[in-house]
DNA sequence: CGGAATTCAATAGCGCACAATTAAATTGCG
DNA sequence: CGCAATTTAATTGTGCGCTATTGAATTCCG
C-alpha cells in the first residue's frame, strides 16, 4: 500500500497528537490559573514534586526539553520564590533546582487537577492507559527516526 | 477508584501526548527543511492544497487555531509569495487566503513527506489510524468540558 | 602536566499559541 | 430607517520551544 495523494489533514496522526495537546492546554487553563501556572511549568513541578535538586539537564530530560526552554522557564518560577537555582560545588557547570517550602506546598492544592482531567477525559483508566504507553512507544520511534 | 497522590509525570496522558507532539515537530524537521516551512505552516497548506479561497475564520476551525496565531503566520507566507490575502468583496470584514502558482506547486514536493512519516512511525495503516480516531475523540471530549 | 575536546547553562532571535483588546463591517430589531 | 449587538480580523503582550551561539568548567589524552 502506497500513498499517492496528500493525505488530508484530518487523517493524519501528527494532527490529531497536534490538535489533542492544545485541547489538553486549554482544558487545564482553568483549573492551572486558580495556581497561576501555565501548563509547562506545571509539567515541571510535577517532576520537582517527585524529586527536586536536580540539574537542569535532568529536568530536560524528563521533558524532553533543551535549556533553551527549561533555564527562562525556570527564572520566573524563581523570581516568584517557588524555586531555588544555584550552581553545584562540585560541577559548577550545572545548576541545581530546588523547591521552596512555598513550591512545595503548592503540591497540595494541585491534587484537585489530576481528578479533573481523569473525568474530562471520560474514558476508563486502563484504556487511558494503553492509549498512553502507544503515545510512549510511538515518542521513542520518532526520536530513533531523528538521529 | 480514586487518586490520593500526584501522578507521576509518566503515567499521564496529557504528558505523553505533548512529548509526542514535540516528537513529531522534531522529526518532520528536516523534512520541512526542504520546502522552507515550519509546522504549523505545512497544516496551513495541507488545508489550503485541500480548498483554497477561504477565510481566517475557516482555516481556524480547520486548525483549532484563532486569528491571533493565523494572521500572522498567513502574512509570513504571503510576504514569501506562496499565499494572497484579500478582503473579501462581499462581506468586508473577512480575509480569503488564496495559494499562488508557487503556493500551490509545493504539493509535489510535499508528497515526499507523508511517506517518510509513515516509515517513522513504524506502525500499520490500520494501527495509525486507530490511534488517530481515539486522539480525535479525546480531542473532542477535552473540548466539549471546555465549553 | 597542559592544551584540545566536551559538557553544561545561558542567551539571542524566530515563530507559534493564546488572552484580551480594538476597529471595522454587518446584522438584528424596534 | 437608525442604533445596538454581533461578527470578523488584526493587534498587543506573555510564555513557550527550538536553533545557534557563547562562555565557563570539566574531562580527555598525548
Amino acid at each position: 500500500m502506497v500513498i499517492k495523494k496528500m493525505p488530508t489533514i484530518d487523517q493524519m496522526l501528527c494532527f490529531a497528537i497536534y490538535s489533542a495537546g492544545h485541547a489538553f492546554t486549554r482544558f487545564y487553563k482553568p483549573r492551572l490559573d486558580a495556581l497561576d501556572l501555565t501548563y509547562p511549568q506545571y509539567l515541571v513541578f510535577l517532576v520537582l514534586w517527585e524529586k527536586d535538586d536536580i540539574t537542569v539537564k535532568t529536568l530536560g530530560e524528563r521533558l524532553f526539553l533543551d535549556s533553551g526552554t527549561i533555564t527562562p522557564l525556570v527564572k520566573r518560577l524563581e523570581a516568584r520564590g517557588l524555586v531555588s537555582r544555584e550552581r553545584d560545588k562540585v560541577d559548577e557547570r550545572q545548576v541545581r533546582i530546588k523547591l521552596t517550602d512555598e513550591g512545595r506546598e503548592m503540591e497540595t492544592k494541585a491534587l484537585a487537577i489530576p481528578l479533573a482531567v481523569v473525568e474530562g477525559t471520560g474514558g476508563s483508566l486502563e484504556s487511558i492507559d494503553a492509549l498512553r504507553q502507544e503515545l510512549d512507544s510511538l515518542r521513542e520511534r520518532l526520536d530513533a527516526a531523528v538521529r
